[in-house]
DNA sequence: GTCTATATGGTGATAGAC
DNA sequence: GTCTATCACCATATAGAC
């Protein structure tokens, strides 16, 4: 549990994170926007580093949580759509610790990189079996289940390149599109 | 027209750059890969950033010569194919390139970003004109342009996350899975 | 829990000789 | 076209007072 400091420490960090980037943000620029010393941010966390994996740590904590609920659903078609929903939202409502925990996987070291790329597959296994369920109760087709489901995650992962609050559409409806497009396809039944 | 040691330099960066990322990877790094002082790499670069934005323009002038090739093809659905596999060819024959310029982009002054969104936008034009094409034939099934063409990209961009060279799959083969999937879609006909 | 001051080393970039 | 030496600055992190 942390302390209230600690996590407006985490909080403004990811913004700026996301903003200019993990390496390009430095401990003095984390510093000015809090208001605080440098001493002091070091008396909450030991290392940059750690503030990262603090981050990142929270940000697939909670989307495995929504992935576990999407995968609940017994029925394949409405699992996905649920899964990819509840993806695009939590991306949505949490987009500094989800797009810092993308994009900052690879400024961890090994050692701090091994919790987190576990905690990942852990999730992505959540899509797979819910793939997987699907095919064999023959409501999707029998394809390769591990490209299906990196598929399913580039669709959504890709929206923190391009996606913006406020633009025309909620992240959550760019995933029910995707999902339909994936489920019908883009091609024309009628030709 | 780049030198020997110029283009030297470029393979040499992209391939840091990839791998430890733009920020954390200091000239010095650079020099002493290419076993040279710093002095002789600001001989042949005004900056750091220079390097990077040449990289970028380089990377995206070839991507934008295949897709053009890929969308003078008559057949909507073949020219589709074409595209996607030209797009994951170009990023497996030129990976560091590639990557660099998918990554690099929000380290660049806005001044030298804008010229290398300017060449992307071009190259997503040329991708929509394609879809557009297919859905006014009655190929495709009348979906909105915009966002089908960054589902595209997204299978295909989010591979620099997750395709590592030497694995059961060409790039190549990946886009083939993709274009059938997005074509066919996930859905089982039969039930 | 926060501060000022500092340690230590690396950063991008340049001067000027060869 | 490359080098050695150096500039001016900023990085992460810590010591010790309050």
């Amino acid at each position: 549990m942390g302390t209230a400091t600690r996590n407006r420490i985490l909080e403004e960090a990811a913004r700026l994170f996301t903003e200019k980037g993990y390496e390009a943000t430095s401990v003095q620029d984390l510093a000015e926007a809090l208001g605080l010393s440098k001493a002091a941010l070091y008396h909450h966390f030991r290392s940059k580093e750690e503030v990262l994996y603090e981050i990142s740590l929270q940000a697939l904590e909670g989307l495995l949580e929504e992935g576990k609920k999407a995968s609940a659903v017994p029925e394949a078609r409405e699992a996905l759509l649920r899964f990819m929903e509840g993806h695009a939202r939590f991306f949505e409502e949490n987009r500094p610790f989800f797009v810092t925990m993308l994009q900052g996987l690879q400024s961890l070291s090994p050692e701090k990189q091994a919790p987190i790329i576990a905690l990942r597959d852990r999730y992505e296994e959540t899509l797979r079996a819910l793939l997987r369920r699907g095919m064999e109760s023959g409501v999707f087709r029998q394809l390769d289940v591990a490209l299906t489901a990196r598929a399913v995650l580039s669709l959504l992962n890709w929206m923190i390149r391009w996606f913006r609050p406020g633009g025309p559409l909620r992240a959550e409806e760019v995933a029910r599109f995707y999902f339909h497009l994936l489920l019908r396809g883009l091609e024309n039944g009628d030709s």
